[in-house]
DNA sequence: TAGTTAACTGAACACTTGTTCAAAACCAAG
DNA sequence: CTTGGTTTTGAACAAGTGTTCAGTTAACTA
């Protein structure tokens, strides 16, 4: 046997993909091996190496083009209030996130995987994303709506907790994910609100 | 050459165990082979199953005695008020996992490489610290000092922004950890504490 | 100092790893 | 229906995997 029926570069190249960032998120990369990406998508281990040169770019592309989509779906509005900016953010952050759930577990835990050229290219991507939060925060300490001490350590600090979400949030549980936004969304906001 | 110079189990046993700890931070624990481990200590792979059974089990106790340690480590006084007993708290998580990078980072990234059985226990331990926090956000909510939708999903929210510090925070950095627990806690107290 | 125990070596086990490539079989165009 | 290009197979490669154990030597005990 060699080629098999119906086979072609545009079906095969998307559900490698997929397979791979479902056993990435799952079992991690380094404990993913190329036959079991390529038993998942129902082909020979060679098959795969038609869509990438190695596995260390693999991994790299999906991270990139998670990166890539989240800073081209994120819109910042810097002509509305800076309180309104963040609340567009927060909830676009948790639902973003809740759609990819795979995409995301990569991105924050595959990242010592990446050869340190690839490496630096993602961090790029993810200050990039970073400075959005980052800018709303310093609009609104400057329009005096909000007080936070370091802009900084509180752009990290909100990312975070958002982050956090995808890691215990199931469908099944007790809340819904507007439920869940509503109220980040309500922490989010106490926490840079001046006191009184 | 057999046994050699020098050679004790009080010594070896630690070493093995410190450097486990740092590979398995930096690398990933499927990344990290046998005879790295035995290599960092200088011995022989052979040598390191005097210590545990298989590397499942390293893994394992590693994890289980960073639990354990932080659930001894953690004293909360129910007698002090809920606003002091959570500034506690937040101190001591910034600083406790402050000093233990590599535990840290093992604890939260190495979970899926648990089996079952051992994931089990871990998440038990895990849900014990959790519950602390838990506690006294309860008690301040009923106090009136705390204004939380869910104490459930507060708990997570404040974890995981607090356990964030850890992935970014370096010694030489602009600010010190005094700093960032002094920041924390105000951003903590305001997310949970009534609006006006 | 002799005998016992504890610690380690070195080699081997059977398997898995990422990657390569000639050959084979499919698909599409003329 | 033939030709040319695309996609996959199947086998091979060298290197690395976790784990075991008989044999050897150091450390301890009496």
């Amino acid at each position: 046997m060699a080629r098999t029926i119906g086979s072609h570069s545009g079906k095969t190249g998307p559900r490698v993909r997929d397979a791979a960032m479902h056993l990435f998120a799952q079992r991690g990369f380094a404990a993913v091996s190329m036959r079991q990406i390529a038993s998942e998508v129902g082909v020979q281990v060679g098959a795969l190496y038609n869509y990438f040169p190695d596995k260390q770019t693999l991994l790299f592309e999906l991270m990139r083009d998670h990166m890539l989509e989240l800073l081209s779906a994120i819109h910042d509005k810097p002509e509305t209030t800076p309180s309104s900016r963040l609340e567009v953010f927060v909830r676009f952050h948790i639902t973003f996130h809740h759609k990819r759930p795979d995409a995301v577990f990569i991105a924050y835990m595959e990242l010592r995987n990446l050869s340190p050229q690839n490496f630096e290219e993602i961090e790029a991507l993810r200050r990039r994303y970073e400075t959005v939060l980052e800018d709303i925060l310093r609009a609104g300490l400057e329009a005096n709506e909000f007080q936070v001490a370091d802009t900084k350590i509180t752009t990290l600090a909100i990312i975070a907790m958002l982050t956090g979400v995808s890691s215990w949030f199931r469908s099944k549980g007790r809340l819904s994910i507007a439920d869940i936004k509503n109220q980040y969304w309500e922490m989010v906001q106490k926490s840079v609100c001046p006191k009184y």
